[in-house]
DNA sequence: CATGAAATTTTCTCCAT
DNA sequence: ATGGAGAAAATTTCATG
């Protein structure tokens, strides 16, 4: 699917305030809420924009314990590979997950209440998945940006 | 403020899928429509709902290249602390950025293009920045999980 | 893509617990 | 204080040109 400058525009919006009404959409676009609302339709059936969600201030529920996770794994087969990624999925503590060129590494973001809580989650859950072969863990003092706008 | 467990209910809810409406809200959660209008509300005027956001699916848009970058600063000094997490906000292509323990160190999550596009961005931005003392990459092969709900 | 009408939703008021 | 029912206001959604 293409999209033009007034989509870009708009997704650019939408990314900042998914709650704005079509009307006052329109007047920042200088379009009619019905071409508003058409292309906002376009953007979700084509799959663009993924989905709508509420972003909740992680400070504000004692929950901003952030720690970064680096792992190796002991073998990189296929099985344990699928099976270590299943686990992870399912982890709450595990808000993103990447695979990572280099070492055949993971990178974790864990978020938690505190030190003691990484704690748990270090031995009670992570490590209990198997063929983790090492672990390197870095904790953040403060989150300079975050934001999950991009720009087009 | 207080939250109780329909509250943390709402919020799962809402972090899923934030353009339901009060009233699919309130069949899930067995409450009236205006149960769920003045709890959401209060949730937005306490802050912990900070933002409401479209998601937009990065691989759709042709921008799927993401870096980590861990980032020495030459010194420590609150001077260039504070110029260079001002620097960084600016970046549009720098979607997270952490202080870190350790090493006195910074991590930064950087979504391009493609790789031609990441040196582009190394080369006229990022080395821009002054004080930077050395930098190291990686590279996205995969992302296993990315979400951005608190389970609370 | 705009206009205007219909359907739905949000928002407010009032009342009960 | 908190939540429910219903009316009013606003918004989304659709038909038509």
């Amino acid at each position: 699917m293409t999209f033009d400058a007034i989509d870009r525009e708009l997704l650019k919006l939408l990314q900042n305030d998914s709650k704005q009404t079509n009307k006052a959409l329109s007047l920042q676009l200088n379009l009619s809420v019905t071409a508003v609302y058409e292309r906002i339709k376009k953007l979700e059936k084509s799959g663009i924009v993924k989905q709508y969600v509420a972003l909740v201030d992680k400070s504000k529920v004692k929950k901003d314990f952030v720690a970064f996770c680096h792992i190796k794994l002991v073998q990189h087969s296929q099985d344990y590979v699928v099976k270590f990624e299943r686990e992870v999925n399912q982890l709450h503590e595990v808000l993103e997950c990447y695979h990572l060129s280099g070492d055949y590494d993971y990178l974790l973001k864990v978020l938690v209440k505190d030190m003691k809580a990484f704690r748990e989650f270090m031995v009670e859950k992570l490590t209990k998945i198997d063929h983790i072969g090492s672990t390197h863990s870095m904790f953040m003092i403060n989150e300079v940006k975050h934001t999950t706008a991009i720009t087009l």
